[in-house]
DNA sequence: TTAGGGCTATAA
DNA sequence: TTATAGCCCTAA
């Protein structure tokens, strides 16, 4: 005797309506008559005339917009319906792009209401939410566009937050930023909320507006603002609505210790950290030091390179001392301590691995005489990168043109702004002393030397270099591939190693 | 309201 | 036949 079968979902809606059984084929191609301005979303309570379920429907192979398939059945009862599937089109993708953008992951009804993005009138917030989730972890064969880097983009800011199954990061503005600093100041005032009831204006009661016939395939014409007062908040709004857009997004994790390619763990790039929870970065300023890096290099990571990436690869790192300090600095390099040049940094060799001519001399080409301007390094703007109609990198574009202020060669090809350097002396750190080097016994009580002058001098001849040493065995952390990376070795007492 | 598991129509 | 996308359901 074959098992029971479990019950499928035309039984359980056959005994929830008490209908006959819908015909095998398109038994759920029901027209979700919820439309524009029915029920409230996601309760799956559209109504539809009982007489519909064997509605045959068309194929609902065209996936370009269906918005106008589906004819107003009116509602007559409220026995639970399958909705009709309505693929998503890429302009709905965009704007769930943008709307994770604007409002983070998990600002599901914050986006869904954005007048400025264009959704269908039956999706939902938890459609959304599916629909993200299939965009950041189902991968499919069929799919045209990538696999979203979810790490990168940012959570949404629910500080009273029904549930929090995954770490919520909070953004750098919560909802009492100014209303100027979103990227659309009217997606502050929702002009519709996820549930009908919350609509007050006389366009509607659909969540959102209907799309306007004749516009087949284009983004709906953004429900009409209220004329006065466009930033105030609406007296009836929900905490998610008062969220209101954030400027700019945060990046989830720090950028890892090691480049791809490189360490113990060389080839792979395995990301753990979208697993961990995530570092406090609550400035834009981190935002730029924390750039994810592409998984793999191919195109099913995101973000993609947007063009402000570029202009981190440049020659002149670090940034040149100022001219009018260049004496001073001569005087100084006359009388410094000459300690090995650092080993290259795990990020200096990248250059070469990605393509980029490494560089060629101590200074990378630059003229200490004349340094140039920091708004030179930088290169022209360009268009956002884009990738199957999708927006280039969903964080980038709305970051700041600013540069920021110690530009890094970025290991991944794109931008890793490593943080400021530390002290140093002409490029150098206070360097432990060479191996082999025996520090002079105490003699009385002395403190401990507090700069760089007072370390006490190397024994005659000091310590020396041996040319044959390898500078990746170097045990000198935390030294990173400078202008003196390429530079000539020299011995501890200035000598050149023979 | 969201997250996550589950179901199934549908395309490959 | 299989894998996936869209949708449903439910806990929190």
């Amino acid at each position: 005797m074959p098992p029971t079968p479990r019950p499928t979902r035309a039984d359980r809606t056959r005994a929830a309506t008490g209908t006959v059984a819908a015909p095998p084929s398109r038994s759920r191609a029901v027209p979700a008559s919820s439309l524009s301005g029915t029920s409230s979303a996601g309760t799956s309570s559209e109504g539809a005339p009982a007489g519909t379920l064997a509605d045959p429907l068309t194929g609902t192979t065209n996936n370009i917009d269906n918005n106008n398939n589906d004819t107003a059945i009116p509602a007559v009862g409220t026995q639970a319906r399958p909705r009709q599937r309505k693929p998503w089109t890429e302009i709905e993708v965009e704007a769930l792009l943008q709307g994770v953008k604007k409002y983070g992951i998990g600002g599901w009804v914050s986006i869904l209401s954005d007048p400025d993005l264009a959704f269908d009138a039956r999706r939902t917030s938890v459609d959304l939410k599916d629909k993200w989730r299939v965009l950041t972890t189902r991968r499919s064969r069929r799919s045209k566009g990538p696999l979203i880097d979810f790490a990168s983009l940012p959570r949404a800011y629910k500080p009273h937050g029904a549930r929090a199954r995954a770490p919520r990061l909070p953004l750098t503005e919560p909802e009492d930023a100014p209303a100027g600093t979103g990227p659309t100041n009217s997606a502050a005032t929702p002009a519709a909320s996820g549930s009908a009831s919350a609509s007050s204006n006389g366009a509607g009661p659909a969540p959102r507006a209907a799309p306007a016939a004749g516009t087949t395939g284009q983004p709906r014409a953004a429900a009409p603002a209220p004329a006065a007062e466009p930033h105030a908040a609406p007296a009836h709004t929900t905490a998610a609505q008062h969220r209101g857009p954030v400027d700019p997004p945060v990046p989830w994790p720090a950028a890892p210790a090691l480049p791809c390619g490189s360490g113990p763990r060389s080839g792979s790039c395995s990301r753990t950290h979208a697993s961990r929870s995530p570092p406090a970065i609550a400035t834009a300023a981190d935002a730029h030091r924390t750039r994810p890096h592409l998984r793999d290099g191919s195109d099913r990571a995101w973000p993609y390179p947007s063009s402000r990436d570029t202009w981190a690869v440049h020659p002149y790192w670090p940034p040149p001392p100022h001219a009018s300090s260049a004496a001073a600095a001569a005087a100084r390099a006359a009388r410094a301590y000459h300690y090995p040049p650092p080993p290259p940094s795990p990020y200096a060799a990248y250059p070469g691995a990605y393509g980029i001519p490494p560089p060629t001399s101590p200074h990378d080409g630059y003229d200490v005489a004349r340094p140039p301007r920091l708004s030179a390094m930088r290169p022209p703007r360009r268009a956002p990168d884009h990738h199957h109609g999708y927006p280039g990198s969903p964080i980038e574009h709305d970051l700041p043109h600013t540069p920021p202020l110690y530009p890094f060669f970025d290991p991944y090809a794109y931008s890793y702004y490593a943080p400021p350097p530390p002290p140093h002396h002409h490029g150098y750190p206070v360097p432990p002393p060479p191996a082999g080097y025996r520090a002079p016994a105490p003699v009385g009580v002395r403190s401990p030397p507090e700069s760089f002058w007072e370390y006490p001098a190397y024994p005659a001849g000091g310590p020396r270099m041996l040319a044959s040493a390898s500078p990746t065995e170097w045990p000198v952390p935390g030294w990173r591939g400078g202008e003196h990376a390429h530079a000539d070795r020299m011995s501890v007492d200035g000598g050149r190693v023979a």
